[in-house]
RNA sequence: GGAGUGGUAGUUCAGUUGGUUAGAAUGCUGCCCUGUCACGGCAGAGGUCGCGGGUUCGAGUCCCGUCCACUCCGCCA
């Protein structure tokens, strides 16, 4: 039907005769002469109408946007002056011998080359959407993402295997999005957060090295970088420490980046340990574009009589902390607006020190808390921050994880806000997370990564005598601010996963009902084993720079977690609802 | 569950202190135009101001409720 792509279209094929096919992208009317701008995936190509062929010519006149047209022509090249440097084809044209009409179209409800759509539109219009450039480039880079994955995972002796969509309901985490089952009344399948178990269950059967890229499935509140279905490369391996585990993943990373966007990111990537990423970043992804850091002062604090800040520093883990913003102009209102932004964070203010004249203590200081910290302290205060005449000084004081919420966010946002942020790719690793942390509401003990994941050696007996000082090793790859994977060494030994559940509440009863299948299974010769699993939407929507993983998902659902093109979920018929035993609660408004 | 921004023509938006017939751009339709590429010119059609209620002589505008889209907090082992 076709012998070129538009867009493929050059010199190299002059006096051809081609056949083209796509859509008109734009149709140019001058009256004598008629050009169509004409589109398929790899561009566009003018197609030129003349009346001398009438019959062509009529036709042109008759096609409208978007309309699928097969057009015979002659390449030839374009008139002197009228060349097009802004595309691929925009020496040649195509005079067009014949035109035909495969297939008109409705008016589009939004010109294809708008890029100033709202996300309601394109997502209710979501074929039309994907036909635009932005689109098909975000799409067709994710293919060369996976493929770049494939390669370098198969190189290394990866194999990808399946595993079950319909799997078990697990107790921690996530909510998950339940299947009933017809066959068995009353009971469900989960469609699964991740292949967490599987894959472990596929290293003890031998197969040492696997991968999947797998779509996974939570039924919690969307955001920007969260969808209730989403991809993850997974990844596991046996007889390997976490060195190696991530050693490996690191070139796999930089063959990524190296194929799809030829860029070479740092061998080896930095790393960083949890407690030293959330004390000199108040975050366990610290964004390293921004240089911006946290300095502790909850010691200097504990002896200092301002309530605010020894009130925290006294307090079982409380913290005071200072964020210092080199030469920052700030204006009132734009502190105020700091000011406003950690609340969300849960702090209850933001104090800050404008540093005037550091020789003269304290008039050389601008602030509201001045007056309340000894000329000495001050000295302290601007000594460890390294402050310097010009100087903005913030501090935060509560509950550390308050402090680091919202000093962390604030770092990032002055960083990016006022021009600290570098450019480029910062990759780093976070290393040594704990192996628990507590939940205030639940008044328990709750897995920092998952409950599979191994203590550090020598931490064994901590899960019961000191859960909260337990390292373990897991681990998370971070670029430029965003957690794009996280894994861990797992258990290997059910004595050990079973302390772990111990720790975290489960009984004996519950752990075997829920994974006694793992349990078991450990027991028949598990090797060591670890793994981890990236986000493929994350780490794609950062490569186009796309503000939302929508962006790099053909079929994204709305933050209500529907989707505007085929309005799922839907009401199903009450003899769907009969066969598989289910009754609603409240019947649906009509 | 909570905080915020937005919802007016097919689309993207403007709409003053509550005041006559709700505007612009673009798209669409028709006519004209032989070198444009965001073609140009002329004319025309196109509106449940998200929805419901209230205040008022009078509501796109004020109040209450509600729905939808987006951002964030909670949540996301």
């Amino acid at each position: 039907m076709r012998t070129h792509y538009c867009g493929d279209l050059s010199a190299a094929n002059l006096d051809q005769i081609v056949t083209l096919a796509g859509w008109a992208h734009r149709r140019r009317d001058h009256g004598g002469v008629i050009f169509i701008d004409l589109r398929d995936r790899e561009g566009l190509a003018q197609v030129v109408c003349d009346p001398d062929r009438a019959e062509a010519f009529a036709t042109a006149d008759r096609a409208r946007n978007e309309f699928v047209l097969r057009v015979k022509g002659k390449v030839r090249r374009r008139p002197e002056g009228t060349t097009n440097p802004a595309l691929r084809s925009g020496e040649i044209e195509v005079l067009a011998h014949e035109v035909e009409i495969l297939n008109p179209s409705l008016t589009p409800p939004f010109q294809l080359d708008d890029d100033n759509l709202s996300e309601s539109v394109r997502l209710q219009y979501r074929v039309l959407d994907l036909r635009r450039e932005q689109m098909q480039k975000n799409l067709r880079l994710r293919y060369k993402v996976t493929m770049a994955v494939r390669k370098a995972l198969d190189a290394l002796g990866f194999i990808d295997i399946e595993t079950p969509m319909l799997t078990r309901s697990t107790p921690e985490g996530a909510r998950d999005y339940l299947v009933p089952s017809r066959v068995h009344p009353g009971e469900f399948f989960a469609l699964p957060q991740s292949p967490q178990i599987f894959k472990q269950l596929l290293m003890v059967a031998g197969f040492d090295r696997y991968y999947q890229i797998v779509r996974c499935f939570r039924d919690e509140d969307l955001r920007a970088d969260r969808q209730p279905e989403f991809t993850q490369i997974d990844i596991e391996t046996s007889f390997l420490s976490e060195d190696e585990i991530r050693a490996m993943m690191e070139k796999m990373i930089r063959a990524m980046f190296k194929e799809t966007l030829d860029i070479d990111l740092p061998d080896p990537f930095p790393r960083m340990t949890w407690a030293e990423a959330m004390g000199r970043y108040g975050s366990d992804k610290p964004d390293l574009r921004v240089p911006l850091e946290l300095t502790d002062l909850t010691d200097l604090m504990k002896s200092v009589e301002f309530k605010v800040f020894r009130g925290a520093a006294e307090m079982p883990g409380g913290r005071v902390a200072a964020l210092r913003v080199p030469g920052a102009e700030l204006s009132r209102k734009e502190i105020d607006d700091y000011t406003q932004f950690v609340s969300i964070y849960g702090a209850k203010g933001l104090a800050y020190i404008k540093v005037n004249d550091k020789s003269k203590l304290p008039e050389g200081l601008q602030s509201p808390i001045v007056k309340f910290l000894p000329a000495e302290t001050l000295a302290q205060v601007l000594e460890r921050t390294r402050a310097e005449n010009g100087d903005v000084i913030f501090f935060g004081a509560d509950k550390a994880k308050i402090v680091n919420d919202a000093l962390g966010a604030l770092r990032v946002r002055v960083g990016h806000e006022k021009g600290y942020a570098g450019k480029g790719w910062r990759p780093l690793w976070v290393v040594d997370f704990p192996m628990f942390e507590y939940d205030d509401e639940g008044k328990r003990w709750s897995a920092m990564h998952h409950p599979f994941t191994a203590p550090k050696d020598g931490h064994e007996d901590l899960l019961a005598s000191d859960p909260g000082n337990a390292i373990s090793k897991g681990y998370d790859m971070v670029l430029n601010g965003s957690e794009i994977g996280g894994g861990s060494v797992r258990i290997h030994r059910a004595d050990v996963q079973a302390k772990v559940f111990i720790a975290l509440g489960i009984s004996d009863e519950e752990a075997s009902a829920k994974f006694g299948f793992l349990l078991e299974n450990l027991q028949f010769g598990a090797p060591p084993h670890g793994g981890i699993a990236f986000g493929l939407d994350r780490i794609v929507a950062m490569m186009t720079g796309a503000e939302s993983i929508r962006d790099v998902i053909a079929f994204p659902k709305t933050q209500r977690a529907q989707c505007l093109l085929t309005h799922a979920p839907s009401p199903v018929d009450e003899k769907q609802l009969r066969e598989l035993g289910l009754r609603l609660r409240d019947k649906p408004k009509a």
